[in-house]
DNA sequence: TATATTGTACGAAATAAATCGTAGATATTG
DNA sequence: CAATATCTACGATTTATTTCGTACAATATA
């Protein structure tokens, strides 16, 4: 019941939980480098927003020794998921088929990863047999 | 030479962007109007957006008559491609497959889409046999 | 023609996001 | 133990984005 409508992370943040996503449970140490693997970021700029995102519910954190160690508090494929959501309806006004064209046609797949996504059809349509095709208002 | 490296609309910019490819040519009533059928926006916000916009270059106009028609001056399918980059990294950690994978996965496609990503999968395959397997390192 | 309507221009406030500086506490080490 | 390094807390600044108010011109209308 106290399920909060989960936050949307900000551009900054997200790169914040993908680094402990990736490396688990990590110091803001360890967090801050791994940022400026990509771009210059100062330490507390990476404190600080650990500890925002700390309030927002998006990590957690053991501050049992000196050192904090945060740790994601979302789940990465539900977090995915939602910035989907947003993402397809803000740049492809609603349409999922749209995006996931514009994703196949415009990078080199290769070979295997074909091969991953035909099998996903092939469950999706079973999917499909398996429950009743019927009217999908489901909203 | 004033080719710019293609301006990142915003959130708002976007949804103007969606109404000038959904619709073609617009007058700032005409957009507004079409805003206010998501969400509440002024009248000279929207037109402050434009305005913002054809600064940027993301939009050009006609001021021939006292009221300016504004069109999209980027297209969709490539602006849509910058966004879905820069999405997939922020997201996704990079990996495009992910996102398609989540894209099918946690939605319902119907027979008729599927069919279409089949049909896509194997232009796409079509392309890698013709063009050399080879070494796709092309970073 | 006077009044109301509709339009553009543009400064500025409101919001949101990211970045940093400084203070003070707690180790670490020479 | 004194000097140095490492941490957290947190206010404040900077930058980006969105929203709106006001002024004023043009046009439609009573």
């Amino acid at each position: 019941m106290s399920k909060q409508p989960l936050p949307k992370p900000t551009e900054a943040e997200l790169e914040i939980l993908q680094v402990l996503w990736q490396h688990g449970p990590s110091t803001v140490r360890f967090v801050n480098d791994e940022l400026n693997r990509r771009r210059e970021v100062g330490y507390t700029t990476a404190l600080k927003l650990l500890q925002l995102m700390l309030d927002k519910g998006l990590v957690l954190r053991d501050d049992e020794s000196k050192t904090h160690v945060y740790r994601a508090a979302v789940r990465e494929e539900e977090t995915q998921g939602l910035l989907l959501d947003r993402f397809v309806d803000a740049a492809f006004g609603g349409s999922a088929m749209k995006l996931v064209m514009q994703a196949l046609g415009n990078r080199r797949t290769s070979r295997e990863e074909l091969a991953q996504i035909r099998r996903l059809l092939n469950d999706i349509e079973i999917q499909n047999d398996t429950t009743p095709p019927s009217t999908n208002d489901a909203r």
